[in-house]
DNA sequence: AACCATTTTGCAAGCGTTTGCAAAAAGATA
DNA sequence: TATCTTTTTGCAAACGCTTGCAAAATGGTT
């Protein structure tokens, strides 16, 4: 034993006792079956607050039972975008007596499969992906045995998969369109992660966008980017090293718009006089760097929040598997664009 | 059963089949323990891989070994200062195969110790708590059963009580010193939470150096704060409607100092011409607001990095309980304090 | 070969809970 | 009172794992 056991480790076997009853009577009690006296329920109701009676979470899942725990895996849980996220998902499970159990697998794919299987064993009654880095790995498996679980911010492998999703193309495209709009006509894209889906369709509401406007596409103004701060840096170099560098900037994430920033100060470039700049996410940061970021609102409180929801109503009924949401992204007008200088 | 278990449900019987040997002398070889064959431990190991073996937690903690999760409670997972120190455990955690079980009490007293008292009931191997409420209410308990706990930013209820917190007192003494030697003699205090002794200490390391310069405390100018940026932003609302008014103003956290700079803002005050502005904790918004916060560095990455590691070593050896830390503030120099105007 | 000490292995019990099913109890009806 | 139906209760098995201890195997010494 890692440690000693001491009088306060009240079992249920206790709780029958002092009640005067079966210890399954105080299981069925425990968990709202039906089948149980009125007066016995109360006994044993009594006896278990009188004794402090807290169900040990391992035996009661490995017995067959709910844990009450809902497994989430992330990449780093350091960030204001998953900051975001998780006060969703915190909103809800606080309402429903649910627990966290977290992994975060930065990145990397092995650590995400060992993970999944792990939890999907029974220790979680559910799990969250958020940004799942290769679901093909063991969604089939999930789906196998019907363990629930809601994707976030990636689509699964196939139409029956169950995702939370934002409309990153159309939000490309709004971002693309608002600089057009201003007069920009050579328009930087600092692409995000190209593992994620979300990279990939910003960048093709990006390209729509210019295309729609009949101004075509130069790929020699998308640089590719990996969401990290630095990308945006070293990207926004690039652009401005260009023969002939852009007008505006669209970073794909406002990490990544940061970095683009400080890139922009160095080279003693104004924000938006000399250049404009757009973001995506709306993280809180984006309102206050100077100047304010324009940016793609991604809602992700209600990401996580609805995605929970999902998962907790697929838990409790699992015959109603949910189906994928696509949530709108908005464009919020800040101080970081303007008109082309010329 | 929640749900069906599938062929892929591994457990230690199939590999004892696999490999020929009883299911005991697999949980040797998993466990590396002693007294195994070094061949029979490399016919167990190749068994354990090709049927992709992964050890049940739950009946694992239940039948006394080590969970490898350990607990991590929080008010709220979604600020940058529990994201800076949850920086520091995961470090830690990731390099030694454990994983975190998160509990967020929103800073309520019954959440936090009917979540210790269900961690420890062997779900978790050991517990970090940050911010503790109400530390008085369970570690008589955890200490019974020795059970290891490390305390973040907040001491528990006597010398014995392993924690690691940061030199509020000398930080609340610098950040007042250092607007003294700019030349402010009336000098705002927003406090913190003050049912935390970091918020505490900060107000009497502010009163130390006012007296130590000789300077008379004056009661008007300190507001109580909690923490929350609404408070910063009321706080320096009520300073500001002061007979006197402040030069300056030191609040207890950078998210407060956010919120005064939002009111200062509104009030068309320039920060630092009109009035200065100290911070606590140096979270990465420090750096981005306008001006750059001047604030005292908390090292939460360090904290949080150093609380695990103790956590781990005293898991790992029972007998050697850590000695608890204090870790040193620093005075970061950034743009939001000048002389005083007059 | 006999004896002793050490290593290796497997049996059996147990951890705290859930649940299928049989037995007991209760209530209703003829 | 006998019969039938429903409710209540408790027994027993099981979940997947760890570990104490006895038995078996191995190696070394006389």
């Amino acid at each position: 034993m890692a440690h000693k056991k001491t009088l306060t480790d009240i079992t249920i076997i206790d709780v029958a006792r002092e009640a005067g009853v079966s210890y399954s009577t105080v299981s069925r009690v425990v968990n709202n079956k039906s089948y149980v006296k009125p007066e016995t329920r109360e006994r044993v109701t009594q006896a278990m607050h009188r004794l402090g009676y807290q169900a040990n979470l391992q035996a009661r899942s490995l017995a067959g039972g709910h844990s009450h725990v809902i497994g989430l895996l992330v990449h780093n849980m350091s960030t204001q975008y998953m900051g975001e996220i998780f006060r969703g998902i915190d909103d809800v499970l606080a309402t429903h007596n649910y627990e966290v159990m977290l992994y975060t697998t930065h990145r990397r794919r092995t650590k995400e499969s060992a993970y999944v299987n792990m939890m999907a064993r029974g220790l979680a009654d559910g799990l969250l992906i958020v940004l799942p880095r290769q679901p093909e790995a063991y969604i089939e498996s999930l789906r196998a045995r019907d363990f629930p679980y809601v994707l976030i911010d990636q689509v699964g492998i196939d139409e029956h998969d169950v995702s939370v999703t934002a409309a990153n193309f159309q939000g490309g495209y709004d971002a693309t369109t608002h600089l057009i709009e201003l007069g920009h006509r050579r328009i930087g894209k600092i692409t995000g992660w190209m593992d994620m889906v979300s990279a990939r369709d910003r960048l093709e509401g990006y390209k729509a966008a210019l295309s729609d406007h009949g101004i075509p596409v130069d790929p020699e103004l998308i640089v590719i980017g990996d969401f990290e701060k630095i990308s945006g840096y070293q990207g926004a170099a690039t652009l401005l090293d260009l023969a002939a560098p852009p007008t505006a900037v669209f970073a794909s994430n406002d990490v990544m718009a940061q970095g683009a920033l400080e890139l922009f100060r160095e080279r003693s470039l104004q924000v938006p006089q000399d250049i404009s700049l757009v973001g995506f996410d709306d993280i809180p940061i984006a309102a206050i760097l100077n100047p304010p970021l324009t940016t793609l609102r991604q809602p992700m409180v209600e990401m996580g929040r609805l995605a929970t929801q999902m998962l907790l109503d697929w838990i409790s009924d699992p015959e109603q598997k949910p189906a994928s949401v696509i949530l709108p992204t908005e464009l919020i007008h800040r101080e970081s664009t303007s008109l082309p200088q010329s």
